[in-house]
DNA sequence: GTTAGGG
DNA sequence: CCCTAAC
């Protein structure tokens, strides 16, 4: 027997692991003007790095996230920080209570963001405060029992 | 330049 | 991702 393991590296690289080449393509607008698109898939480095930026100091807090976890990235601005961290929240709204039995058909494309992140982030939106009222009152009167996360493996921030 | 919101 | 507005 063989024992080849395949070690998936999930990208192993900080963040420098993007291909060194723009991949601008610009498209003339009809509005007046040239709109540069760019495309760099966020990756789950990427999005692990957003994570634990925010639950270093905060959301909103890019700029230091950004001068910190994302020092090598010339690209990535504030915007995209935000605009990234807006979509995880999404997906953590709607794909925690799932990932029970919904279609798996044995492989994802590359994994789209793991679960474990998941947790963090509205872990870390509930903290921050960036939990909207709706879909938190799902509780029917009457459970005493205070069930939290155990994600509190924080030494304790704030 | 950054944050915040919308397309 | 890109654009806009306000700070």
């Amino acid at each position: 027997m063989k024992i080849v393991e395949l070690e998936n590296d999930i990208e192993v690289n900080d963040c420098s692991e993007d291909n060194s080449d723009d991949n601008v393509v610009t498209v003339p607008t009809q509005k007046g003007g040239m709109r540069r698109k760019h495309h760099r898939p966020w990756t789950i480095n990427e999005v692990v790095k957003l994570v634990e930026g925010v639950a270093r100091y905060g959301a909103g807090r890019w700029s230091e996230i950004k001068r910190l976890a994302f020092s090598s990235c010339p690209y990535r601005t504030s915007v995209d920080l935000k605009d990234k961290w807006r979509n995880l929240l999404k997906a953590s709204f709607v794909q925690l209570p799932a990932e029970k039995g919904i279609l798996n058909s044995r492989k994802q494309a590359s994994v789209p963001i793991p679960a474990a992140i998941l947790s963090r982030v509205r872990e870390l939106a509930d903290m921050q405060g960036q939990i909207p009222p709706v879909l938190s009152a799902c509780k029917s009167s009457g459970h005493s029992s205070s069930d939290r996360n155990v994600h509190e493996a924080r030494s304790g921030f704030l």
